[in-house]
RNA sequence: CGCGGGGUAGAGCAGCUGGUAGCUCGUCGGGCUCAUAACCCGGAGGUCAGGGGUUCAAAUCCCUUCCCCGCAACCA
């Protein structure tokens, strides 16, 4: 048995249940798991954790809407969520969900330790309310000014609030990242988190009165416990803090947090900050990774491009789309998801080098050898590079892994695969069978050939375990491989191969896409509309007939565009969020649609008279705006 | 406007602690037949967005211009 080397404590986020999980979560979670794996196999004490953190008001507006109660809700998919993991055979060690009890009385006791210690004190939240929808919207939620659910205005509100005192903490802040590179990586993330706090931080608003999902306040009923401290807490909620220290004592200080980046800055300045209000350590670590892009952008339920990773396992296999996700992507950075670029990587890599190698090497041991692994045998070229480069990999498999780099670490492993093919062809087995004099050579090449996957099979534990296990019963290897396996050679002789079915078919890729195509044609079947409204409240609005007289971009915004409109006989200054769509002096004389009695608002200083009538349309990826136009004249209504 | 990221062969990307440009795919030509029409070899194809600077030497450091793309307090 490999010695302990330590203990190493790794997670992901908590992910939020409102929907399925997708692509992107997935893609997270395999990372920690395989990072998981290869600690594990180093003989590192290693504890994995993820969760669900199942409170907040989506949660609750979600689970109304679906005439259920949040509870039932959230464990409906949270039932998914394990199911997932399961099949996908993630190997966390616990799984934390925030309405837990032990999660609730600890959320609790943290809240009234970082009270008495009066870092959280009653104050006021001062913000943007929507009244009928009972909600708090930041500036950037709005849709055109407005509520994003009911599309009613939105007015200034306040409600009593408890706040952590997070401003008190920016110099020690500061200095943890000034001092500590590594606390955050990559480094643009560590840039953007410094500028952050630089520009000062306010106090946090950590509980709510304006619904009811979630943690009370201990000492005071009206409130609930705001997300940053319900969640950001499972990390240590999960071991046991403060109530029953064992496995926190043995595990706290995490060795890494793994976030997305649009939750670095959660997980690098206020969980710390809270952890300094609690006296205790602070992370040694938090890695954003970057977010899989789907062609039209980013992940999105309203652009049903959606990527549902059960369907892919069930086609492809766990290993297969692990395998993609690890290789594909360079760890840190955003990267282009497509079927295509799916298939190609699983074609080429899979079943292309590793599967073919396999098949090739166990047909020609079986041809050639009577199905049994030969010893040594009598040495000649190319023996030395090929053992040379078997043996080099775990190291560089190391050092990638040291910082995040999947795709370098399978890389590496596949420099092995690669490195044997290509033996095969110098060596050309099949000559030497011809001539029983040659057996001595033969018998080394492909004693060679075995050994370079039996350390392939090493090497990839960690990753695919599965695979690994497919290619040692075709080896007849006995067992699972252990890492330092892949750090020695001469291991195997007179083990009975056994050809099996090809560990990865080779697929038309081709016809894979168009079926793939079909499938996620047929899910929108029905358009999801907002609410219902009656004839008249379609009669308030006016919308007429105009033409653009001129346009220029807003001085002050990137994505505004300031359009002169003729509507009949008046000429209205209108501001629309379309500058990534048209070009100023290209829309000159074009006819639209406005909503001609829809109050002024002033967007960055100028005023805006209305709103032009656009189209949401995807053109070669990207999201544009299309105007809505007529031959009518100006100032016509539209009805 | 603020902050951040990017612009490298037809495509997708790596390289960016400075030293004659690399990977995968595609393409063209060849080899082989053990193998999942797979594998192996070779060729063509890039003024590393433009300009300026530092240096013996810059894709790599500094300045600047242009073009894309994110973020701006709760979508991994």
């Amino acid at each position: 048995m490999t010695e302990t080397k330590g203990k190493y404590y790794i997670t992901t986020p908590i992910y939020y249940p409102s929907d399925n999980l997708h692509i992107g979560h997935t893609y997270c979670t395999v990372m920690a798991d395989a990072m998981a794996r290869f600690k594990r196999a180093l003989g590192y004490d290693v504890r994995f954790l993820t969760g669900t953190d199942e409170h907040g008001q989506k949660i609750q507006t979600v689970a109304e809407k679906a005439g259920v109660s949040p509870q039932a809700y959230v464990d409906k998919i949270v039932s998914g969520v394990k199911d997932l993991w399961k099949t996908m055979e993630i190997s966390y060690d616990d799984f934390i969900r925030t309405t837990e009890p032990r999660h609730v009385k600890r959320v609790q006791e943290i809240f009234m330790k970082m009270y008495e210690k009066g870092d959280i004190y009653l104050g006021k939240y001062e913000g943007l309310y929507c009244t009928p929808c009972e909600t708090f919207l930041t500036e950037s939620q709005l849709v055109d000014g407005k509520c994003p659910d009911c599309g009613r205005p939105v007015e200034n509100a306040e409600e009593d609030a408890y706040f952590f005192r997070m401003s008190k903490y920016q110099d020690d802040l500061l200095k943890l990242f000034k001092e500590n590179p590594d606390f955050l990586q990559p480094e643009t993330r560590r840039n953007e988190m410094v500028s952050f706090v630089e520009q000062g931080l306010e106090d946090l608003c950590v509980s709510r009165t304006s619904f009811d999902w979630g943690i009370p306040v201990p000492i005071n009923e009206k409130h609930v416990i705001y997300v940053w401290l319900d969640a950001l807490t499972n990390y240590i909620t999960a071991l046991g803090y403060p109530d029953d220290p064992e496995l926190y004592e043995k595990y706290w200080p995490v060795n890494v947090h793994l976030v997305g980046k649009e939750i670095v800055r959660f997980h690098s300045i206020i969980w710390p900050a809270m952890l300094m209000s609690m006296g205790e350590p602070l992370p040694k670590q938090v890695l954003g990774h970057g977010w899989l892009l789907m062609e039209g952008g980013k992940m999105s339920k309203s652009k049903g491009n959606v990527v549902d990773p059960v369907k892919l396992i069930d086609r492809y296999g766990i290993d297969a789309l692990k395998y993609f996700l690890l290789r594909e992507y360079t760890f840190g950075h955003d990267g282009l998801f497509t079927n295509e670029v799916m298939l190609k990587r699983m074609n080429y890599d899979l079943a292309n080098d590793l599967g073919n190698l396999v098949s090739r090497t166990v047909t020609m041991i079986e041809k050639y050898n009577d199905g049994i692994i030969p010893s040594a045998g009598q040495a000649g070229d190319f023996d030395e590079n090929l053992k040379e480069i078997a043996l080099g990999a775990s190291a560089k498999v190391e050092e990638a892994m040291e910082k995040f780099k999947f795709n370098v670490a399978l890389e590496e492993i596949w420099v092995v695969v690669r490195r044997a093919n290509k033996y095969i062809d110098e060596t050309t087995p099949w000559i030497l069978a011809k001539d029983e004099a040659n057996k001595g050579r033969l018998d080394a090449v492909l004693h060679n050939l075995a050994e370079s996957l039996r350390i392939v099979s090493a090497l990839i534990h960690p990753f695919m375990h599965t695979t690994s296990g497919k290619i040692r019963e075709q080896l007849g290897l006995a067992g699972e491989p252990k890492w330092d396996d892949s750090k020695v050679y001469e291991m195997t002789a007179g083990e009975k191969v056994q050809k099996g079915d090809p560990i990865f078919p080779r697929m038309d890729i081709d016809k894979e896409l168009a079926e793939l195509d079909e499938l996620s044609g047929k899910k929108e079947e029905t358009l999801e509309l907002k609410a219902e409204i009656q004839y008249d409240d379609f009669a308030k609005l006016d919308f007429r007939v105009g033409t653009v007289l001129e346009c220029e971009k807003h001085p002050k915004a990137d994505k505004l565009l300031v359009f002169q409109v003729k509507v009949g006989p008046e000429v209205r200054q209108i501001i629309s969020g379309v500058a990534g769509s048209h070009k100023p002096e290209e829309v000159i004389g074009q006819k639209v649609v406005v909503v001609a009695n829809l109050a002024p608002r002033k967007l960055r200083g100028l005023e805006s008279n209305g709103m032009i009538l656009f189209a949401d349309n995807v053109v070669d990826g990207k999201e544009r705006f299309e105007f809505v136009s007529t031959v009518a004249e100006d100032g016509n209504p539209v009805t």
